[in-house]
DNA sequence: TGTGTACCGTACCGTTCGGTACTATGTCAA
DNA sequence: TTGACATAGTACCGAACGGTACGGTACACA
């Protein structure tokens, strides 16, 4: 679900393991975290323990690294066009947004990914659990408020709190769905194509019902 | 509990059982799903594994049960008073609910019970996730649809769809909230007593903004 | 050619855990 | 009192897992 805006944090990773994580990402993805042993990745892998060892520290720092792996991977295209957009235009973009966020959260490794986060948490800090919150929501918060951002200096869209209105659109587009799908819920708004779209479109006309020009109450 | 308490409560758990599911809860609470061994239930309830098995069958249907004693014991009271209610007095129970249900997610126990569904699914078809939906979401939506019920006959609302109408309510008030606690985070708009109020407030305006008589669109 | 490095594959170790078996203790009913 | 039953406590077993050690192999570099 995510990348990373920091410019200093990179994945130090190497292609092979990068490959490895790759094979555990399938393991997570397919069993669960049960399914994520260390001779069980090293067999998935065709790498040794040893290997995993040195290069990850332990088991904890296995999965740690399949989260900053992920992040690293599905960098998010950031796509801004300039402040200066058609009222249209922008409410496409908004519906754009919405519905990469809803393809991202309904993946089947974000899901994963989320599902072992929120399992291990919240023992020990929630390591985990910060980590997605820090490598996965943050970006798709940071793109969201560029967006908004320009939608405000194109006149389109009136707010104080940029934030509280992110949250306002984050609510309208997600809703429960990500907790009922995290449960193992099918939702079926997010299955078929046609209740997807008019969902989305839904959502942004609330969301402009609550901060555009034209409807402030 | 099965003796001499609420006659709305009723599950098929002896006192004793009740008791030791009660420890059982205690553990996850306090150390996640980690902390459910068999050994340390039998250890903290002063009870034989033998009778953890016989009771329960096995280690999920410890688990299995911990969710429907927890369930059976937070029902929710109905309260519904009956359908000729003033605007003023129905928002007043709409903001009721919205607090009770926020107080409820947030709650410990809740949150680990939807740590342990979240982190066993949804391997083996998520029995746990399942089983918290139909126990615990179930019961939250019965209680918000009578109430919208009755804020309709009371002709204070207007929707076609009902079901549409308490996804949109339960959007806007637990917006990702639940994500983020579940993740570990402290969510700083339900610490504090006044922040609260003023979220469950906004979210119930913007509830009448869409469904209200005198708000429709 | 020799030497170091990185890695794979496997064997191994200690611990933990789920699950079972057995004994001891108490309780209730006839 | 006696016998049936439920349960606590403990000991035990086999499997799985995290982590370590070691031998063998390919390759880079001097």
């Amino acid at each position: 679900m995510n990348t990373h805006a920091d410019p200093y944090i990179e994945s130090d990773f190497t292609d092979r393991q990068g490959a490895v994580l790759e094979a555990a990402l399938g393991l997570l993805v397919e069993g669960g975290e049960k399914a994520i042993t260390t001779a069980g990745i090293a067999r998935a892998a065709n790498c040794s323990k040893e290997s995993l060892y040195k290069w990850f520290g332990d088991r904890d720092g296995i999965l740690a690294a399949m989260i900053t792996y992920q992040a690293s991977k599905v960098r998010v295209s950031a796509r801004l066009g300039g402040p200066s957009q058609s009222a249209e235009a922008f409410r496409a973009e908004l519906e754009v947004f919405a519905n990469d966020l809803l393809t991202v959260l309904s993946g089947e490794t974000s899901l994963a990914l989320n599902r072992l986060a929120i399992g291990q948490g919240s023992r020990e800090g929630s390591v985990l659990g910060n980590l997605l919150i820090e490598r996965g929501r943050k970006t798709v918060r940071e793109r969201a408020m560029v967006l908004l951002q320009s939608g405000q200096l194109a006149g389109v869209l009136r707010f104080d709190d940029r934030a509280a209105a992110f949250d306002t659109l984050y609510s309208l587009v997600v809703g429960d769905f990500h907790v009922r799908m995290l449960l193992g819920e099918t939702v079926p708004a997010l299955r078929d194509e046609l209740a997807r779209k008019e969902h989305v479109e839904q959502a942004i006309n609330r969301f402009h019902l609550f901060y555009s020009k034209d409807h402030m109450n």
